[in-house]
RNA sequence: GGAGAGGUGGCUGAGUGGCUGAAAGCGGCACCCUGCUAAGGUGUUAUACUCUUACGGGUAUCGGGGGUUCGAAUCCCCCUCUCUCCGCCA
């Protein structure tokens, strides 16, 4: 959620910025209306403040007075403060309804994109900003997708996964399992090696944290509910691990601060069908090991890149064809400043399929964690956060597959095989 | 799931209707002093909102919400969390 006191600031420069998510005017003047509201929400302030005064400095005298006796005094005073209270109750019920309405609005008014990003509205105009240099491997007509081998080779069970819980949710087993149990050990290591601390999270969260991390309340479709609890199955591990820090007051010695998880993913994907959910390409349960970082405002888009080199050095430890891409202001997520997504390229399907999202929340997020620092002026302010997956396994698992398919198995990345065990999958 | 006890500032811990935003101690910070020196002294030390050029005010907050009252950390109700005992259990 952004700041009003920062919309106030920047108003030209945040609606210049917003046209590339494709507001027009009448979304723009929704800029207007937060200053409006918070400036009658102020004036009510000050008003109530006032009233609620004078209420304690006469209930202070009315002490005064029964204490000396004068009990005729003190309750022609009180009459005076029942009418006060009356009129302060009155202002209160304007203000809240006041503050629901700006609450409501600012809801409504996604972060603003960085300079850097592209315009357009759609995954079409998002920029290539770093393509994959050499050529892309050619497997010819009679290379297998990724379902197909996991059939093959016994490795995914769609069917069981069917029948024990519905379409979505793939059963692994024996290599395939073990594959699964390989790369999430792998990408642990490298995220440990690369400063992150470990973290094994709870994987329900409740209303505040899918709150603090803006799943709620826009995006609770996505969610999948444990209403009887009012709890949520995570949609990815971002929503524990950065609710770590919600209502924490950070030293600036303390940063940065790098945590790393790895966690199942819940998602509904209502919605979804065709090519797209196809095997591995979109299902409701997967693994992936996510780094988030709490940065200073200074200092978040080094991170950002930091974070990106990362993830690229996993890609290239596993020998896989990918690219990075700069969304653009109709892609980029609600919440996020600046955001870059990788892609591997899927040999059989012919496909690039999405194995990263690494963002910039600036202080969108930390707003409505209440994540804040204290600086060296002495003030505090919120922190900016950040995070990205490192990396999500059902796609990687997907691309593996397909590109390191030979007629004598399946082979292992280098990186991989002390971890899997074995070197290939026959 | 049943019974009981409790949630006060960075921490420990006082506080049962008004002078308590909150004693005391610890910790932190600043300054001072110094041949009792891994010591001593003095001051300071919450968050948010708001008014003010500033100095400095005001309001709210003692787990959360509601109520009683002129006035609530203190009384009442609901919720929540923690602890202890019983039950259940990987």
């Amino acid at each position: 959620m952004l700041q009003v006191s920062e919309i106030r600031e920047n108003i030209e420069a945040y609606k210049k910025a917003l046209k590339k998510r494709g507001f027009d005017q009448e979304r723009l003047q929704s800029l207007d209306r937060t200053i409006v509201l918070d400036d009658q929400r102020k004036s009510l302030q000050t008003s109530l403040d006032q009233k609620l005064a004078a209420i304690n400095a006469h209930s202070k005298e009315i002490g005064m007075l029964y204490k000396s006796g004068k009990a005729q005094e003190a309750n022609a005073i009180k009459d005076q403060v029942s009418v006060l209270k009356t009129s302060a109750a009155k202002e209160e019920e304007a203000m809240k309804l006041v503050k629901e309405e700006l609450y409501k609005v600012l809801l409504t008014i996604p972060n603003i994109p960085h300079d850097s990003v592209p315009d357009g509205l759609t995954e079409e105009d998002n920029e290539v900003y770093q393509d994959w240099s050499s050529d892309l491997p050619d497997l010819g007509d009679h290379a297998k997708p990724h379902w197909e081998l996991a059939d093959v080779y016994n490795l995914i069970d769609f069917k069981l996964g069917v029948k024990i819980t519905g379409s979505g949710f793939p059963l692994y087993r024996g290599h395939g399992a073990k594959l699964q149990r390989a790369l999430i050990q792998f990408f642990l290591d490298e995220a440990v090696a690369a400063g992150y601390e470990e973290v094994m999270p709870p994987l329900l969260v409740n209303e505040d944290s899918a709150r603090g991390t803006g799943q709620l309340p826009d995006k609770e479709g996505q969610m999948y509910e444990m209403e009887r609890d009012g709890l949520y199955l995570i949609p990815t591990a971002e929503v524990p691990l950065t609710n770590i820090y919600r209502d924490v007051i950070l030293k600036e010695s303390d940063f940065p601060q790098k945590v790393t998880g790895h966690t199942p993913c819940f998602r509904r994907e209502a919605g979804s069908y065709g090519s797209d959910v196809k095997g591995l390409n979109r299902v409701h349960q997967f693994e992936k090991i996510e780094i988030v970082q709490i940065a200073h405002p200074d200092k978040s888009y080094d991170v950002l890149q930091e974070m990106l080199k990362h993830i690229e050095s996993l890609l290239i430890k596993l020998e896989l064809p990918y690219r990075i891409l700069r969304l653009c202001g109709g892609d980029l997520t609600f919440t996020s400043a600046l955001t870059f997504d990788f892609e591997v390229y899927s040999a059989a399907q012919k496909k690039w399929l999405e194995v990263s999202s690494v963002s910039n929340f600036l202080t969108y997020q930390s707003n409505r964690l209440k994540l804040r620092y204290k600086g060296e002026n002495g003030k505090t302010q919120l922190a900016h956060t950040l995070n990205g997956s490192a990396l999500a396994l059902a796609r990687i698992v997907a691309a593996l597959l397909e590109n390191n398919q030979t007629a004598n198995g399946i082979k292992i990345p280098e990186a991989l095989k002390p971890y899997t065990g074995f070197d290939v999958i026959k």
